[in-house]
DNA sequence: AGGCAAATCAGACGATCGTCTGACACCGAG
DNA sequence: CTCGGTGTCAGACGATCGTCTGATTTGCCT
């Protein structure tokens, strides 16, 4: 029911390459059908508007997180290397992290300035990385309150840095700053 | 010559604005009329462009950063200071930042995802800060590789921190983040 | 083969975008 | 009083935006 035919999904997959790489309202109809070889007399058959087609991308990626999560939170002994696993995650990243910023965070970013609803789906996205991450400073013993502090500090310094190495182009800058943050991580993480 | 009428400063300084309240390419010519209260036909008087009045109002953002940072470099009289002002700065921006995000920031942000000349131009203003930044770690003592590397790391942190305040619409978040980051910089900065 | 819903596609629609033109108001110099 | 330049303003321009309609094709069911 989610979905339907093949042409949609090659639309959803198109729409989450351009709206990262172009931002939302740099991306235009025109620019979706030529990516996606789609006519865009088709996409109002999927979606009635732009806005639930982004909704959609959101909705995907949300997906694919939880996903990757569940695979990170089975395959990690410990959870030291949960955390540890994020950052690397985001170190593999690197180079479209540095092109184009964090997907969810420049979304959350443009987004915020308008457009309440679309915010929040953007915003639970972030939301699974938040709780996954109080889950695992859980975990080393911190109590719940300060597990949640804990876990938007780290997203946070990854934000600050994308932004940063985004900003200059510099990847040098993104692996130095991830080096840090897992200096932190350990600091925080008592063996 | 740079402000030759009084219009040319009441466009610039609504642009400057919504331009940071709404986003740049989210700002309508009409929206700066109503604005500023400036019929549209005037502005191509002043600049020939919509990328010319950001570069004009990248200016003259680039002035006043350029102006508090004399007037922090004279006031404070040790490094340890000059840090801790940047930082209480940020701090006396709050309510903003969580309602829209860093004006530097977040327009880094937004154009990093094209326009190559304005992204410099944005970049500019950022650059003010980590030069001064870096002059006070290196009056710190640190090596002046490395004093680079503190003041990146420490923009870096405060962005990450306005990003998902912002996301959150959680001044909470940001003021308590501000303080961790005034705990690192105390650290650095041993007495 | 025939029928019918699902899916596809071309193109028109009004609105709005950034841009530009040309006429008009103001005002000190001659 | 006149002139010329600086600044002001209303409105038109083509392009492009997101949206929508209607006709057409596809593919499954009997």
């Amino acid at each position: 029911m989610s979905d339907r035919t093949e042409s949609r999904g090659r639309i959803i997959a198109s729409a989450r390459r351009l709206f990262y790489e172009a931002g939302y309202e740099n991306t235009s109809y025109a620019d979706l059908a030529a990516a996606a070889g789609v006519p865009k007399g088709n996409f109002y058959y999927h979606f009635k508007s732009k806005d639930e087609l982004l909704g959609a991308v959101l909705e995907a990626r949300h997906a694919d997180v939880a996903a990757a999560l569940d695979t990170w939170a089975a395959q990690a002994r410990t959870p030291q290397e949960g955390l540890r696993r994020f950052v690397r995650m985001v170190m593999s990243e690197e180079e479209a992290l540095v092109a184009y910023g964090c997907p969810v965070g420049s979304l959350l970013t443009e987004l915020g300035k308008h457009r309440d609803d679309l915010r929040e789906a953007a915003r639970a996205v972030m939301d699974l990385y938040v709780e996954w991450l109080t889950a695992r400073f859980t975990e080393l013993g911190h109590p719940a309150r300060h597990a949640e502090v804990l876990a938007k500090r780290l997203l946070a310094r990854a934000q600050g840095a994308i932004v940063m190495a985004h900003a200059y182009g510099d990847q040098a800058l993104l692996r130095r700053e991830l080096k840090d943050i897992e200096a932190w991580l350990s600091e925080q993480a008592p063996t």
